[in-house]
DNA sequence: GAGTGGTCTAGACCACGCT
DNA sequence: GCGTGGTCTAGACCACTCA
């Protein structure tokens, strides 16, 4: 192995961990070197293959027993994603064994709700980018997303706007922010208007995981307002203690 | 403070700063004491007082700023639980603003169908227990937990069992297990059979959260099979990067 | 008893924001 | 320039599991 400068060391070795379970360089049950083998192996101190390996342990992707090892979880396989990837859903999709592609169905302007002006902080009437895109999984719409931005954050031209980013990457390139926290309200909703697109009867129900975004000021940058096909596609997530 | 030997001291640390955060010691959006000024208070390394930071972090109760400094989310209000919490519901259902009570519904062998003989790597028509509970916040039903749990692992009689503790808990006084890890399935049913416990009309769609939990052995534990009734309560949950 | 992960320390240097 | 958080090191000791 040899490191790069550039990037933090950590986050190499993260990488390069992550790697080798994915690949199955270490098989699922599999026992993990030492931390410190791992640390000579990467000529690096213990500490810093602790804070990776914690890390993965919260992710579930790796099981660590006081006095006996560090262990590849078997059930990887079975997780589409973890709590830090429930807000992406290309990923999501693609971990569930489909090929994702995203249609951009509306990129334009509107104008605030009482609601949307008291969440996003701004007036009532103010203009909004509404980013409207559909994510499908082999060719089949399994997700509709819904986004709503103060317009008073673009930094290009609204026509630049490539719908096929991933949120977080969309607030940077085109808004100039960092996400830095999400809040995500979950519940059941009847499919009504958004029925059609996802080929879904009226009287359906579905998951509707409504999402704000906020920058490290606490600033609210986006809604996001996403019906996602069940049916289809049910997000399994893992969560691990200590 | 003075700290006790007996318990970690990251874990004392991490109690002191979140009880000051709840009781507004640190008002919302007030800038913490830096990391520096609290090692010398706590009278602990400044990477003790970093882990503690980090974890208090990723639940986003605080914001960082490098440069700047560390913020109280004036946010933490509106969440009723984070990550790590999902699965406590008498947590969710207090965090939510409600008067929380347990009813235990029933405590009970069945047998193991084919799926949950699979999840729980038992054999077919295998003794299981039941648990049935309904979590009520003032008084309304809201969340009807059922768990599986083989009877293998029992290590009391099964009348001892008191249905009104957490879930961990459960596992670790009757069953002398711990639990290491979740895996929680997210989707939107229909009411069926658990309407009328819930008061709601058979047709009506509600939350269903179906989770697996595992020891960090990877040994299935027990099943939850959960409804929860989201036209009262919605989880609402949130999560940081970095 | 040997080896594992868990906790903690005392330092060093860097990247960044503010003023 | 100063103070903040971010990264990293080298080493110590403890708690635990397993043979």
């Amino acid at each position: 192995m040899h490191l790069s400068r550039s990037k933090p060391i950590s986050e190499q070795v993260n990488n390069v961990l992550r790697e080798r379970i994915c690949n199955t360089n270490y098989a699922p049950g599999e026992r993990l070197p030492s931390e410190s083998a791992l640390s000579k192996e990467f000529g690096v101190s213990r500490a810093t293959i602790r804070t990776v390996l914690a890390k993965l342990a919260v992710e579930g992707l790796i099981l660590r027993r006081q006095g006996d090892g560090t262990y590849v979880n078997e059930r990887v396989e079975e997780i589409n994603t973890h709590l830090g990837g429930l807000w992406d859903f290309a990923h999501l999709i693609e971990r569930s064994g489909f090929e994702v592609s995203i249609q951009s169905q509306a990129v334009e302007k509107v104008r605030a709700s009482e609601e949307e002006a008291r969440v996003l902080a701004i007036d009532i009437d103010d203009e909004l980018i509404l980013l409207k895109r559909l994510f499908l999984g082999n060719g089949s719409p399994i997700i509709l997303a819904k986004n709503l931005i103060p317009a008073s954050l673009l930094a290009v031209p609204i026509e630049k706007i490539d719908g096929n980013l991933r949120i977080r990457e969309i607030m940077k390139q085109y808004f100039l922010q960092e996400i830095s926290f999400v809040t995500v309200e979950i519940s059941s909703r009847l499919a009504e208007g958004n029925a059609s697109i996802l080929n879904l009867e009226q009287n359906a129900h579905l998951l509707n995981l409504n999402m704000r975004f906020y920058s490290n000021k606490n600033e609210p940058l986006t809604i996001g307002d996403n019906y996602l096909n069940d049916k289809i596609l049910k997000p399994r997530l893992v969560q691990a203690w200590h």
